[in-house]
DNA sequence: AATATGAGATTGTATTACAATCATACGAGC
DNA sequence: GCTCGTATGATTGTAATACAATCTCATATT
């Protein structure tokens, strides 16, 4: 049934994704709340929005709808939406469910993934531990960001590493993540070090268990 | 700080939640499809679903946002969104999720829950072995309900709570759930019974695989 | 001081409008 | 008969306007 059409990639297909404006406004301002630039707790007035992002208020309050369910923001009737504010023991909340998950990742990286995505994860914490001798913390980030990528592809889960997604965003709202990469530095290595041993032997107890490690000890050093 | 005017319960207090139109139409909505009143696949048109709530476009498009960031609808530019359809593969994802968050959960009941609830879980699972006995599948559910309300209580964490309930809903989309109780029963009351009984041990691990077993042995019962 | 009043601001909802896009049918040309 | 282009209608995406309901806060009144 397939028509053969000579193209085996998806190279030639034309990108639509970020086509409506109101897609746009809901990335553009999830990633204002994630950076802080709306602090927690700030009232978000939907005219300020519409002169903010040059748009109607049509587009605006979809997008809000959108955050809201995310619980990035929450809104109160007729008093409008907020930067949900996070007390310590929503925070608390997030992390164990986080490390719950993660754990899962880790036990399904170790079951299936292909000896390939074993080896680049190794790669990938070698170049994690270069970036975490610089001073910039911003280096740490963006491998990490691979890392997550990698560990995700390998547990093959897409519902699993979209949630990871919604709740890693969602602890973004405690400002204090910052403090995540600095001084912690060589003791995370060894957690995620931890991790890799366990995925090279292709143990999913032992890498569920470093897994959920890793998210515990990081949640210990925010809370 | 509180001011004692005497009244200790909530009686009094005016029912304000469901009080906007868009959220109601998103419950609305929300549970039609749950229901199969609009199956998977389905193409919603805007103007239909104003004419069957009975009003705006507004309301509607933005309840439509909220079902859409739950992934019970999945909207195409330009096409309108449409009622999920889950792939075999999505469910599996879902269930495997599903089994290790409720299997957190049974492991936080087993560590955090009071000696009371634990009664409670007892007790609603004499009942559901009543009314598994029964022709009805519907006495199930509804006992069912509450045996996960108490054991969401008795872990303590809210997050976790509405994730499950999140994920329940999405594998609702596929219509074989009905399957689940009826040959199923006395199984089922095996799990079930194994859960009480991890719990009244207090046994967090045994809790933890109890849990997880219920939803593999659902899961493969639906797949 | 406590309460009542009232103005202003903001949200919730509806309505209208129109451009962009999609779907389908029709017809021209080979 | 088949392919292709085009016209047509339907639906979505976005904007703009309007107004009632409600909240907030300052002022006035008791």
């Amino acid at each position: 049934m397939a028509s053969n059409t000579g193209f085996d990639d998806k190279s030639l297909l034309v990108r639509r994704e970020a086509s409506t404006i109101r897609q746009q406004a809901t990335d553009i301002l999830r990633k204002a709340i994630v950076d802080q630039r709306f602090p927690p707790g700030k009232h978000l007035v939907e005219r300020e929005l519409c002169d903010l992002l040059g748009i109607s208020r049509t587009s605006v309050r979809e997008a809000l709808r959108h955050l809201e369910s995310e619980d990035l923001i929450r809104t109160i009737p007729h008093k409008g939406p907020m930067v949900t504010t996070l007390t310590v023991e929503e925070a608390r909340h997030l992390y164990e469910v986080r490390a719950a998950l993660e754990g899962l990742a880790g036990e399904l990286f170790a079951k299936c993934a292909t000896e390939e995505q074993i080896e680049r994860l190794a790669e990938i914490t070698d170049d994690m531990r270069v970036e975490a001798g610089k001073p910039g913390r911003e280096g740490v980030l963006l491998v990490k960001t691979r890392f997550y990528e990698v560990l995700f592809a390998g547990a093959g889960n897409d519902v699993l590493a979209r949630m990871i997604s919604s709740l890693a965003t969602r602890v973004a709202l405690l400002r204090r993540i910052s403090l995540t990469s600095p001084e912690r530095g060589p003791k995370m290595m060894e957690e995620v070090q931890a991790i890799v041993d366990a995925a090279r032997a292709r143990d999913p107890e032992a890498m569920r268990a470093a897994c959920i490690a890793h998210v515990r000890n990081a949640a210990a050093t925010v809370l």
